[in-house]
DNA sequence: CAAAGTTAAGGGAACGATCCCAAAGTAACT
DNA sequence: AGTTACTTTGGGATCGTTCCCTTAACTTTG
């Protein structure tokens, strides 16, 4: 019950404390034999070092903060599985903050985490725009932030991690027109994220590019939720603004458009063809399943808590950004048969 | 930068250490008028306790463990957001670890988090069977568990938190029945997990009682993901075995089995209705949505970090073991209309 | 007015580990 | 033999807070 610590273990072997904690902090000024002693005797006590002891005497708490907008998709969980694959090996835990895409929330999400002393912060912002000061804010106070998927405007200089937005957006587009759609809707995210801003610009410059461009056709839906994609959907469908085929920020608004064209009887991809720009799971549940651009989410995770890490070992390392390729996959939803 | 700590406050006040902590701790041996100064003292240097030092001294963490078996599905993220709702203003941090179903890893996730010094642990197992005597050397090492949604073998004396599977389970097999459903199949989950059998037993004794009981209808899928349900559709159209309907272990394995039928060509609900157990948001964003027991995931979160925190603030507290309540939703996937 | 009680504040140990510094022992070389 | 160098071990400060124990000043009471 009572915890075995260095103390129990130095009057047991009748050796210093500094001499029992060299043994595992692989210190070269101990014997060999010595060493062996000491982790046998630590193993017949069952001793285990105290991190909380270290937090302290180090200042670092060994926590890593994880601020995500959102946890019921499953696209901030699949960056979680990455950022874990990282820290979790190097001792480091991580602390899971839902910001409701509601700024007030993130900010004190991360107020929070800065009273619960982690070491660094890796965050999806909820919107861009908005809490800058208090980004500043924690990182003067030397917690170091790692952004990814939203990212702040280049204002500020900061670690992180994307994708290349524009480039894939068009190149979803383009498949689109090459399909045969001439009637290209796109569900846009808030302006005031960037992904939504370089999301739009691709589709926007591809349309005009083949003249197929029209402002009607450029929808920004009341928010990032499937009733929000459902909503501009019907709103399309109720002022009889012909389309035959959409491109969405998000699966999720994708799927909320789709569930209610499929309810309003559209065959997909015949009359409607569908394609989002994400890389979830959801993509491939909902039938029938959605094209899309699909961004190596796992890998986003890993990289944003290297880049973290980098920071916390070196206070003074630069700040990287990194972006990294999403790919297109090609579902049901944009073409004739099941894959 | 530099931390300010309770002995820079000592001195720039020019009181003692005790006086400050007085001051923080509401003590009342200290002077209305010094605490005041000291509050002020503290706001004007920027004081904030260190929760590192109180850890190490009460060999408290403040950290719990929150262990599941994947967080790609909205069911674990809706729990964790209750969790939260009652952890985050105690002080207390969660940290999440992924099981991916597999005992294994659930139990090195477990012997991470005693790692990891947490003061308590909320679970919902992967499989039940498995693992019962690393959550018994667990709790002896004094780390209170809770357990939610699946649950050990009564012969582990736990806190638990769980629904009325058996019973919602008949209700909806009932409703089934009611908009006259005669070959209902029930895709079973794992014998592994008691909740399953519970399902398994509400769905077997009411098609029983009405003497609709067929053993053909009550497959067990090789899993629980998407794949798994896909695959039992496939197996039971394969095997000509015919059915009008399905009762699902989980949304996933119903989805999973309604898309298979879609790509079929089956409609749904007129020649398949389709039901499941879990009252994730999932059930929404398909097409069509589908009617299922929803479970009160937010409270049993809540719920269960409840019971945790009281284990933590008393050791000695007996089990207790809360069944909270499920509800039936009808939605299209058993009825003729859209919601 | 002295003894006892009350109130406010200070001193310092404790939590568990690391690591700097010193000390003792041994080996090697002039 | 004496100096130097190296190896191995021990002592004790340190991290930031709380809290037990004193101490000092002031108040009450017979």
């Amino acid at each position: 019950m009572k915890r075995v610590t260095i103390k129990d273990l130095s009057k047991y072997l009748a050796l210093s404390t500094s001499t029992i904690s060299r043994a595992f902090v692989d210190d070269k000024h101990i014997h060999p034999e010595t060493k062996r002693i000491v982790l046998e005797g630590a193993q017949k006590l069952g001793y285990r070092p105290n991190p909380m002891a270290l937090s302290l005497k180090y200042g670092k708490s060994k926590n890593i903060g994880f601020v995500v907008p959102e946890m019921t998709t499953p696209f901030s969980s699949t960056v979680l599985r990455g950022v874990q694959n990282v820290l979790y090996p190097l001792g480091y835990r991580v602390i899971i903050m839902q910001s409701d895409e509601n700024p007030e929330i993130e900010r004190k999400n991360l107020l929070l985490l800065e009273e619960f002393n982690v070491d660094g912060i890796i965050i999806n912002l909820c919107h861009e725009t908005f809490n800058q000061a208090t980004y500043q804010q924690v990182m003067e106070k030397g917690i170091p932030m790692v952004f990814f998927d939203r990212i702040p405007p280049r204002t500020l200089d900061v670690s992180k991690v994307l994708v290349n937005d524009n480039i894939k957006a068009s190149l979803m587009v383009e498949h689109l027109i090459s399909i045969g759609r001439k009637r290209i809707v796109h569900l846009k995210g808030p302006s005031s994220i960037r992904n939504a801003e370089e999301r739009a610009s691709g589709y926007r410059r591809i349309l005009t590019k083949h003249q197929l461009f029209d402002p009607q056709l450029l929808v920004e839906p009341q928010g990032m939720l499937f009733q929000h994609g459902r909503d501009a959907a019907k709103e399309l469908i109720e002022k009889n603004i012909a389309f035959d085929s959409i491109f969405a920020f998000t699966d999720t608004l994708a799927i909320g458009a789709m569930n209610y064209l499929l309810e309003q009887g559209y065959r997909i991809p015949e009359q409607i063809a569908i394609a989002s720009f994400s890389g979830t799971e959801m993509a491939t549940i909902v039938h029938p399943p959605l094209s899309n651009v699909q961004q190596p989410l796992v890998e986003m995770g890993e990289t944003a808590a290297t880049l973290v890490m980098e920071k916390i070992n070196n206070a003074v390392a630069p700040c990287q950004s990194v972006t990294l390729d999403a790919k297109l996959i090609y579902r049901s939803s944009t073409l004739g048969n099941p894959v």
